[in-house]
DNA sequence: AAATATACATTGGTTTCTTATGTATTGTAC
DNA sequence: GTACAATACATAAGAAACCAATGTATATTT
């Protein structure tokens, strides 16, 4: 299964800061495939809406960059700044208390404890 | 809290036929009612989004409808129509996977059972 | 040598929602 | 009895976020 597209907007913010929480720095082609490997192809981001992404949180000072070489190909690593780290705490808390509220409004059992 | 509306996008459609697979038939207004008496204020869906979003359900045709008169005040009420029950199960399951995924994607952990 | 994977990026279009506005009736508080 | 809030519908203009497509280029596999 992969998911509709309208359910996965407004979550890709919250999905992209989490695994550089956990990740201290991942480059964007990177960022696709972890996704894409941890759910098992459910979610595949798109370029077209991870890059403008990133860029709009480097604008907003959540992340910040280094470009490095690996041979003659251009990478370009991706870390949380503080007000990056507040940011994500905030955002990851403010989506467990939406899921718990949607959980309770479409009384649906959850599978994981 | 209120959430921002981000997190909300995508997700209406999916409330809209819960409610109306629970109360048979429900008016526009009632629905924004009971969704913020279910949810404790935290969302509030507002006339621009609900109306579209309707109309957009009837066109489909998951939603019949009845016009009916309160006094001299119209009220317009909605079903789910045979496919809109497929439908309505469909998107809640979709959703409750997604909710999973999403769980194990931001490692929560959840407070109801 | 060709195909696939890696790696960046932008553009045009669509969908979905927000804000604002509009109309009208009914109930409540002063 | 009149102003305000609530009820109840609706649309229109714009913003935000995403998708599909396209573009460029290097590296790896077959």
């Amino acid at each position: 299964m992969i998911y509709s597209s309208e359910l996965i907007k407004g979550t890709l913010k919250t999905i992209i800061l989490k695994l550089l929480k956990d990740n201290k720095r991942m480059y964007g082609y990177e960022i696709t495939q972890r996704v894409k490997e941890l759910t098992h192809d459910r979610i595949q981001l798109t370029e077209g809406a991870l890059y403008p992404s990133l860029h709009a949180l480097e604008a907003d000072g959540i992340l910040t960059t280094e470009t490095e070489y690996i041979g003659k190909r251009v990478r370009k690593y991706y870390s949380l700044s503080a007000k990056g780290k507040t940011v994500t705490k905030e955002k990851i808390s403010e989506f467990a208390d939406f899921m718990n509220t949607m959980k309770f409004l479409l009384d649906i059992k959850t599978d994981i404890a």
